[in-house]
DNA sequence: CATGAATGAGTGTTCATTCAT
DNA sequence: TATGAATGAACACTCATTCAT
């Protein structure tokens, strides 16, 4: 996602000004909301906003690169907890840590959520990523007995967006996620208590 | 909350024009998100821009006005299943109806996580009503040994919101809310699980 | 000034209303500025604003109608002073306290500014009395040696216009009526310091 | 003053349209009042509504910038005849000069009415400009004996805005100049004539 | 390529005026 | 007659987007 769309390469100096307002449109929209104005950002960057416009041609695509990062970031961090040692705790490790982060970026919210619904092509395009390296971290989990073996990738996708909303809205971090843990790990006696 | 702030009692036309601007705006922000314009809203509602202003005398009013409404509406639902035959089911339905619900409401979404924060001060008049509606399904269900008994009415609440912004955002709904209902029965052997 | 323009008389109470408006009007006019709502004057007046349009069709009017009022005030006290003991200060004491009085009701200077114009066609009724009242209190000062004669009537309108206005918006009322006043006494050596 | 708060100059095109924008705004101001739109402004500048806000980004300042500049024009024209031949004649021009150009332009008298009360941060700091000028010209014209000796410049800047005002409101333009002037010329027996 | 001035549709809000109650 | 709800044109201001420099 470092190129443009069209296939040429960049020159050195638009490369880095490209960085240089994805950063800036991160923290931007992190801090004001998704609707924070695109000369912000531009200021940000320390760029004029002809050259914003030159990188992504819309707010739109701004944005949608803004989320699409975001969930790279994401898939990368997965993609290392892969060989961890303990299974159980890289699957958890990881949930809780997204949902931190989550709680003070409204975006990697909106990523998530838009991940899992493909509604956007370029969210669309690595939402998938982020799937495969969650649903690896997942089967291990589930191999080692850690987490229940019904659920699968999709569901959590959701309950992960989900949970990172209400740590960024409703407060009560550690509570809600210890319900949402607990839901996600094996309990024999379940079918009894569905009554 | 069918009268305005000053007190005196509306005619019975104007009331009528205030449920209409009321009604239209849940329904736009329901579809638009919040938005939405307010002309829109009028334009729904069939009457002036002027008379929205009238009733509401900012957009934000209207919105907090649109949020107290739905807040309302829940708890009094909430507040009918108190006496319910079953208290499990009285809770867990209760839980699935608003989510579903807020699949194709936005606002839903985003007065639930409202109330739990208190953040607008209207809101925060209502959150408290259904706040304690449910956290009296709860308590219910707790005694009748259908939900765990470490569970509090706020983490119930953020976890409602959580899985509202889930399921009109990442689909998956009944899925995720399997999990979710899971993580809040009992389940004797749990410290085990843990590990 | 106190009857419609159809010719019937007003009931008891209408009338009452209409000086109820006419006095709330001039208050709120007066204190901030003639730009005030008329929704503003209807509240200070106790009245719907139905009853303000009832009496006075258009807002121009209802100013048109205090500017009158205002106007006709000023000419009454003129009036008064006609047969007052020393003319001289019959006339200066006429001008101090209407300059006064528009320091801090911005109303007067504009109704004394339309009354030399007669641009407005109820102002333009009232101004000649104003104007026959000042004349009246001149030509006794001319007389008595206490106002040069060479001056009439209308270039004193202008002047306490002009005077009015320094007072409410420049500052220095006393240090700059003093240069007027001494413009206005008569000066045997005038035509020495003309050059 | 042809240089935006930023700091940084204007490119050329950009300086001419601030211009442009400007001297509309002197025009619509002084035809139609302070209260013209600022969609008016731009009609007659023939630029967007944007660049105006661009350039002045609130109306206040926009009309701000309108009394400013003219102030400035004022004391510019002052400087020029402090080296005059007749010091009287240069003090009493130019005072009858603002006062006729006040006469088409109600800008002019705002402006010399808020420079005389530095009611406004720029206009404060454009009207000690004038003020100094204005004052050059009393020095020079008092010590030639042509202006009496106890008045002040802040009693002249509030003497030039009430005649000003008169002169645009009341008619009346030479007959009540002749007054003032009057009263700022010397006159040996004036203390009689007071009695 | 980078810049930032120009653009104008769109937004929230106000207010004189009308008219049903 | 009095009321105040309804109306909609008008306003100040914002912002994504374009394009001349």
């Amino acid at each position: 996602m470092t190129s443009p769309a069209s296939g040429r390469p960049l020159r050195a100096d638009a490369l880095r000004n490209r960085a240089k307002v994805l950063a800036a449109a991160e923290e931007v929209f992190a801090v004001q909301g998704t609707s924070a104005s695109t000369e912000e950002v531009a200021r940000k960057a320390g760029v004029g906003i002809g050259t914003v416009f030159r990188h992504f041609p819309t707010k739109e695509s701004l944005l949608e690169a803004v989320l699409v990062a975001l969930l790279e970031r994401l898939a990368g961090e997965a993609e290392e907890l892969r060989s961890a040692a303990d299974p159980g705790e890289a699957f958890f490790g990881f949930f809780s840590r997204v949902v931190s982060r989550a709680a003070t970026k409204q975006a990697v919210t909106e990523a998530l959520a838009e991940a899992g619904v493909d509604a956007r092509a370029a969210t669309g395009r690595a939402g998938p990523g982020l799937r495969a390296a969650l649903g690896a971290l997942l089967e291990r989990a589930q191999e080692a007995g850690a987490v229940r073996a019904d659920v699968g990738a999709a569901e959590v996708m959701a309950l992960l967006a989900g949970m990172s909303y209400a740590a960024g809205r409703a407060g009560a971090r550690e509570d809600v996620l210890r319900i949402a843990f607990d839901g996600l790990r094996p309990c024999p006696d379940r079918a009894a208590a569905r009554g």
